[in-house]
DNA sequence: TTGCAAACAATTGCATGCAATATACCCCCA
DNA sequence: TGGGGGTATATTGCATGCAATTGTTTGCAA
């Protein structure tokens, strides 16, 4: 149940550059896809879906065995996430997956929310030129936050934010913002923010985002960039 | 299977990245400093003082060769920035810097901001309980600027600026937007905002940075949110 | 039992080697 | 002169090997 939520690395770019919508599919060239590529996403998936914990130990030769390859390409994957700031390696002891404290996790919400409300402000600015298939997307989405609220499935609810966000982003036409976000340490942010959730504002997270939701999709720019970054300053302060 | 041996200890605000401080001293020990380290730091750097040029093939062996290293800590460190979004890879051709458009510019700069904007909030707020020595740093790298625009040194004066966040970020207080501004597609991008500056606004642009200084250092706190929006805004239109 | 030191084991960092393959060159032909 | 096809070259992607270094364990003495 690999989540396909969350789109491939270092593509945002690229894509864009191209012009084509090229979101290759997994089936397209599988023969293509490197042995880093798979590694650091199965990294992060792994760690999304809880297979690793933070601050547990990631052996090179571990990882090499449990992906069938060498330590090499483990070595180029650990690197990669070392500079997103997701694994520290420790010399000749492992690396291991950063945990956050709580003030860190405040800080990360702050910056996320400085970024995130250029995407809402934008996507509302641009909904009403936004393609149908982009709107059936950002609909999707939200109907799929809803029923992982519903569900009271915190991990796949936070996914589903993230799915939006990245849905939103889309429309809001700034190539960078996506690639930002879809940084490997805003994923593994993510994980994080689910492990802290399931607590007393659960009820109303989803109203929260039912508002910025109606907000853009009304195209009403003001009031959905207030309801968002009010749904975020509470996010926060719930948290500390 | 592997040893799990975890403390739950979080050695969360360790010099979570090659030590590419430009706020806090360069304290690290020198022969620490790993091979991938140094070339990371070593391509950045080369890319700002134009001796790569965007666009430019970067060959493992080459850089091997030029750096007295082998290939594989170079490819790990041609990982690690093909991760950041600086060069990409082509299979059996080689590396090369990326390039972008004036419009990803702009998008890049948008993003900039938004995240900037926050520290330079943040700043204001807290600079009555920042300490000696950060206003010093803060009135140095302010001077600093002066120096670069009063030599008419765009690279120097892209530099200072990129300082000055640095150091605004640092007073501000949240560690994860310093570690945001500090990845180096950030500095890459400076690089590239370098090239473009000596256009038209070089007057204005000191001036729209010393109000945001002054209004920092007089804590006012909108006024510098605002100066900076403003200045932001105006360079982006500038580039179109 | 507790503290300490030395040997041991595990792991990284880096070098080297080899096969696969995309690019570039060259030659031939129209 | 211009274009097309085949070969050679260059380069990456990955595997493997080894030394350096760290964490761990064991043994010994107080």
């Amino acid at each position: 149940m690999s989540p396909r939520v969350h789109a491939p690395l270092q593509l945002a770019t690229e894509a864009a550059h191209s012009g084509r919508d090229d979101v290759s599919e997994a089936s397209a060239k599988p023969s293509e896809i490197s042995h880093v590529d798979r590694l650091v996403r199965g990294i992060i998936d792994g760690f999304r879906e809880g297979r690793y914990q933070p601050g547990e130990r990631l052996v090179a030769a571990d990882l090499a065995a449990q992906f069938n390859v060498s330590r090499a390409p483990v070595r180029e994957a650990l690197a990669i996430l070392v500079g997103e700031g997701v694994v520290e390696i420790k010399k000749n002891y492992g690396a291991r997956i950063r945990s956050f404290s709580i003030d860190e996790l405040v800080e990360i919400m702050e910056v996320t929310e400085a970024a995130l409300v250029l995407g809402v402000r934008r996507c509302a600015e641009r909904i009403s030129t936004a393609s149908l298939e982009e709107l059936a997307r950002l609909d999707g989405s939200f109907e799929q936050m809803e029923a992982a609220w519903h569900a009271h499935d915190a991990a796949d609810f936070v996914d589903s934010i993230y799915h939006f966000h990245n849905v939103v982003n889309a429309i809001a036409g700034n190539r960078f913002l996506g690639f930002v976000y879809q940084r490997p340490h805003f994923a593994f942010f993510n994980r994080h923010l689910a492990a802290a959730l399931p607590g007393p504002g659960w009820d109303e997270y989803l109203d929260s985002y039912r508002r910025v939701y109606n907000s853009i999709r009304k195209g009403q720019v003001h009031a959905a960039q207030a309801a968002f970054s009010a749904h975020m300053q509470w996010a926060i302060s719930l948290m500390k």
